[in-house]
RNA sequence: UCCAGAGUAGCUCAGUGGUAGAGCGGUCGGCUGUUAACCGAUUGGUCGUAGGUUCGAAUCCUACCUCUGGAGCCA
């Protein structure tokens, strides 16, 4: 089988080719005089490579039925355009229908809402706005490891199947072979322990505990994989099922954690401007007018830092009426976080020392013994974008925290053996992915960034 | 889970108590190196579901379902 040439390589062609070949999906078709003009879409690019079928092709007659969404395998000669729009175009010697699709194929060559494309997650990807929107996935994942390998962090595969449930019970999917309709007993309660790992399991809801073990032995390293969370969350935010960035260093306090986290966002949207540049022009123009502003902003402006006391304190003077009251040990709500990145430092902006009461155990308590050493880091137009802090690495401070949150110390024993051997200041945080994309592509619903996205009540495909 | 809004043709929507509509798509025909082509014709409906009010309901009422926006929780 002769060799495929990708569109976009085709499209970025420096000469003119007598016989190439490529394949891929009509996206729409014009009939003219003597031929017919197919716009052909293989998804490496977002633009399409105008084929020219002339009526003198034996299958002619079938190509002028050939709809939307048909595969085809066109061999030819890639020629200079005779017309506006663009560079290359393909004189067609021969055009293989792989695929008909038939009157019945959803996607118009007219713009959908994203809402409508949902239903067809498993044929969005064929329209230009998700498959730009995926194409630029791949690649932000790609950066990521670029940026971590970079730096000399390395990859750790924290397992996905779980025994501890750190951030709370209530949020978990249980990991369970149990026979529901007749599950084994121990008196009144169901007996785990013939359950198949001999216990209670769930799916991860964060990599960061088994990352710090790892961080103790080699560093600086990163987890990057899937998460899950079992909340009743109805928002354009939140998935139940989602991908996270965790690093975590040894030997790192909260303003390298802080460096850290800004640095990346930096790296990330960098990366993406440079190799998308396709892609986030269609962004710009469909999705999110403002889009390459703010990103631009983002790269140029050094980000903010402040305390959460001094948010609060901003919060209270700033003349601004807030639904929800704005009270030292209280958590700051999205109006707030919002007030402060997009109207009062009109940048990202870097929250940190929040009162112990509302962070959770594992953040080392500062010498006031009123703060932890936590970060959230928030950007225009998505609110918290990263969370992360300095942990506890002092074994009885440690202690004291899980029993002021009601844990017991015994369940966490191989947690606690870190600060036992040879235990160092670490830090770390978790970057949502997807909510990264948002931020990069300007599509507001994090289901339409996810290929199959699973939401309460919501796991079709 | 809470608050608000919306469900009418494959898609986007109009219709607010009296015969179910338009544009796009599809189909057929015409024209044409076209660019979301253009012109003409045509096709297409259990008005989200179930009750109720009424002589009569897409339209008014009730419940439920789904989606959207916002909130809580967070990444």
């Amino acid at each position: 089988m002769a060799p495929t040439t990708p569109i976009k390589n085709a499209l970025q062609a420096s000469a003119p080719s007598d016989a190439i070949q490529v394949q891929g999906w009509v996206r729409t078709r014009r009939d003219s005089k003597d031929f017919s003009f197919i716009e052909l879409n293989d998804g490496s690019s977002l633009k399409n490579l105008q084929v020219i079928a002339r009526n003198s092709l034996p299958n002619y007659s079938d190509i002028q039925k050939l709809t939307t969404g048909a595969s085809l395998r066109v061999n030819g000669a890639l020629v200079a355009s005779q017309g506006k729009g663009q560079k290359w175009e393909l004189v067609a010697d021969k055009i293989d229908i792989v695929g008909p699709a038939g009157d019945s194929y959803p996607l118009q060559k007219k713009g959908h809402t994203p809402e409508f494309l949902r239903e067809i997650a498993h044929l969005r990807p064929r329209s230009n706005l998700f498959g730009s929107v995926f194409r630029v996935r791949s690649r932000l994942a790609f950066a990521i490891h670029q940026f971590f390998q970079e730096r000399g962090f390395i990859y750790v595969h924290t397992p996905i199947i779980t025994g501890s449930d750190c951030e709370g019970a209530g949020e978990l999917f249980r990991v369970s072979t149990i026979d529901l309709k007749n599950p084994p007993r121990k008196g009144d309660d169901i007996d785990y322990a013939k359950d198949f790992f001999a216990r209670q399991t769930y799916l991860t809801v964060s990599g960061q505990l088994e990352a710090e073990a790892f961080a103790c032995a080699l560093s600086k390293v990163y987890t990057f994989g899937p998460t899950f969370r079992a909340e009743n969350s109805n928002t354009s935010r939140h998935a139940s099922e989602f991908w996270m960035i965790e690093p975590e260093m040894a030997f790192c306090d909260l303003n390298g954690d802080m460096d850290l986290a800004e640095e990346i966002v930096k790296y990330l949207v960098r990366d993406i401007r440079e190799n998308c540049p396709d892609e986030m022009d269609l962004f710009s123009k469909f999705v999110d007018k403002e889009l390459l502003a703010r990103l631009d902003f983002v790269l140029e402006r050094p980000f903010q830092r402040t305390t959460y006391t001094e948010a609060i304190d901003l919060l209270k003077n700033s003349g601004e009426k807030f639904e929800f009251p704005v009270e030292y040990g209280l958590n700051l709500q999205s109006e707030h976080e919002r007030w402060l990145t997009e109207k009062h430092f009109k940048c990202p902006v870097t929250v940190f020392n929040f009162p112990k009461e509302i962070k959770p155990f594992y953040m080392r308590l500062n010498d006031d013994g009123k703060t932890v050493t936590a970060m959230d880091l928030l950007v225009p137009g998505i609110g918290e974008i990263v969370g992360g802090s300095q942990r506890e690495e002092r074994l009885d401070v440690l202690q004291e925290n899980m029993r002021r949150h009601k844990m017991d110390p015994a369940d966490y024993k191989w947690y606690l053996d870190l600060r036992r051997y040879g235990t160092v200041p670490h830090a770390g945080f978790g970057l949502g992915f997807e909510r990264m994309l948002m931020f990069v592509t300007g599509v507001s619903n994090i289901r339409d960034v996810i290929p199959f996205a699973r939401t309460p009540g919501s796991a079709e495909f």
